[in-house]
DNA sequence: TTGTAGGCGTTATCAG
DNA sequence: CTGATAACGCCTACAA
């Protein structure tokens, strides 16, 4: 059943189907029902490829919406694991006759400068469900990218942190070590929370004692107090498994100052796998992040959603993979 | 960048560019060359829209595949819950001209029987990961349904059953039961894993104590000597939380032969939704899993894999939906 | 072995 | 307000 069929039936032209599917002003409302009719009775569904490919003539126009905080470091360039994201997407938003546009997320935010946008991606942990309850409230088709919430069924894009984590976890334990941290950051960020869970339950399915420690990487304080606490009171980890390579390139810098060495003394691993860490001394062991595939993936579920009718809101977790470097046995 | 251009480029016409695309025999090796060439020279990537959808003209070929356990239930219609899934999935491959045939899953798996597939479902909590390398090694498309295993990285679609969980426990909370005890099917089933750890974090996160008890489900044994040992050594509970459905009302049903009343001595909830337990009585509450999108989704995720290229492979996790019903409070 | 041409189902332009 | 028709990018008989 297609639309040239529903055409014939209501005796209509395929344009007049396309107006009606399409809500377009220019359709009598007689026409309207006559056609309307047609279409529940045969159940009609659109081919979204058909349309995607048709539609193909004009862009859509899509928003990258970023928080201040991220935006910031992206004009820096150095926060790259956001950066890779971004470029994925832009890439994907290119092969995809799609427009893309960074904008600050705001606070107070402005149904106004919304005029056109076909889609918004909301990339990064900082995102609220306040900030989703607003794009869901006007119908604008919306995507997570590195943030889940449980309590808003909305689609979003996150790694698979928990499994990354545990991964970790039982790799040292393989290696004999039993005396693991975890150092991480605000846990609102889903991602910091996941590999969190993931270090915590595998520690307990090990019967070790989980030790976390949390640190602000928001301003990337000093990590002495932390680790001074940490030696005092838990004493001298075997291994520090970090919720990023930022942390944990950190976290080797600050054992240096107290002449602990990496890894002889401490093994470390981060997790992202960004570039910065196969060039740090010692290169950084961690827990990769396809992040220009999370990108990629959060454009095309976008599109998806922009495009197609009846979409359910999912969540995507992709899979991450070790690489070990020089920070850890 | 379009195989027209392409083809211009390397003065063939654009059905030898398709040709080589499309690795078929019929190309001469020097045009090939040529062709593949330019194709890299400009690093093509082709629309897969447009390719979806002029390869409308043949029938996607695709393998629903089930084991033994499930196959028998699909057959007595009385596994409501995978019967389901796969009509969404038969609906959805309907409506994208592939055909679907139902295949029993052996344990010895026979490559000659895959001829002329071009990609396969698998469906169900007895999905190994000895089952996916096979398939992985012989570069079948494969999408798990109800399954994930975190060692083999393959696509798979599964219910949140971990929110859900966690949702049921902290709503049992709210209406002031503390006594809250988890009945759970086997543990290699992901679906019963992930709730199993919902439904234990949450009880940690509130400080309460977890209580689990495995029953079989898959040959629906009597469940009397479960609830008798539960209520000697734990004693009764407020409320049970139990795995799925079935396990819920056969939970129920056991109690009143106890002579306990539900909800009213204990609130009972299920998981999963299947229509039957609207009308049991009472009425069952539930975690509800959308079946049919389930089913739905993995044939257009495995549609995706067999048509794009380079798909990164991905978890993906549909949103679960609490449905107050008669059986709890 | 290669090219030509007619779809695939929808959108959008342009007449009427 | 409605209809004809040319795209969109690719595939595949069928012809050469």
């Amino acid at each position: 059943m297609n639309i040239r069929e529903i055409a014939k039936k209501a005796d209509v032209s395929i344009a007049t189907v396309s107006r009606v599917l399409n809500s377009s002003e220019n359709v009598s409302s007689a026409t309207r029902e006559k056609v309307l009719e047609i279409l529940r009775k045969y159940e009609f569904e659109m081919d979204p490829w058909a349309k995607r490919l048709a539609s193909k003539r004009n862009k859509t126009h899509l928003f990258i919406m970023v928080s201040r905080r991220i935006l910031k470091f992206l004009d820096l360039e150095s926060n790259e694991f956001y950066s890779t994201v971004i470029n994925g997407t832009r890439n994907t938003a290119d092969m995809n006759r799609s427009v893309t546009e960074i904008v600050e997320m705001e606070s107070n935010l402005d149904e106004e400068k919304l005029k056109g946008v076909d889609g918004v991606l909301l990339v990064g942990g900082d995102t609220t469900a306040e900030h989703v309850r607003f794009f869901k409230k006007i119908g604008m088709p919306l995507v997570l990218v590195d943030q889940y919430i449980p309590t808003v069924k909305v689609d979003c894009i996150v790694s698979n942190g928990y499994d990354g984590a545990s991964y970790a976890v039982k790799y040292l334990i393989s290696r004999g070590l039993k005396k693991i941290v975890h150092i991480h950051g605000f846990l609102n960020h889903f991602g910091f929370k996941d590999r969190y869970d993931g270090y915590k339950a595998t520690m307990e399915q090990n019967n070790l004692l989980p030790k976390t420690y949390e640190y602000n990487d928001e301003v990337m304080e000093d990590m002495k107090p932390l680790i001074d606490k940490m030696f005092n009171v838990y004493g001298v980890p075997e291994a520090i498994f970090a919720s990023n390579d930022l942390i944990a390139m950190k976290a080797i810098e600050t054992l240096r100052s107290f002449h602990i060495r990496v890894p002889e003394d401490i093994s470390v691993i981060g997790f992202d796998g960004i570039e910065k860490g196969k060039y740090f001394t010692p290169p950084l062991s961690t827990l990769k992040v396809p992040m220009r595939e999370m990108g990629s993936l959060a454009l095309k579920r976008l599109l998806d959603i922009v495009y197609d009718q009846d979409v359910y809101p999912v969540r995507i977790s992709l899979f991450t993979e070790f690489i070990k470097r020089g920070s850890s046995v």
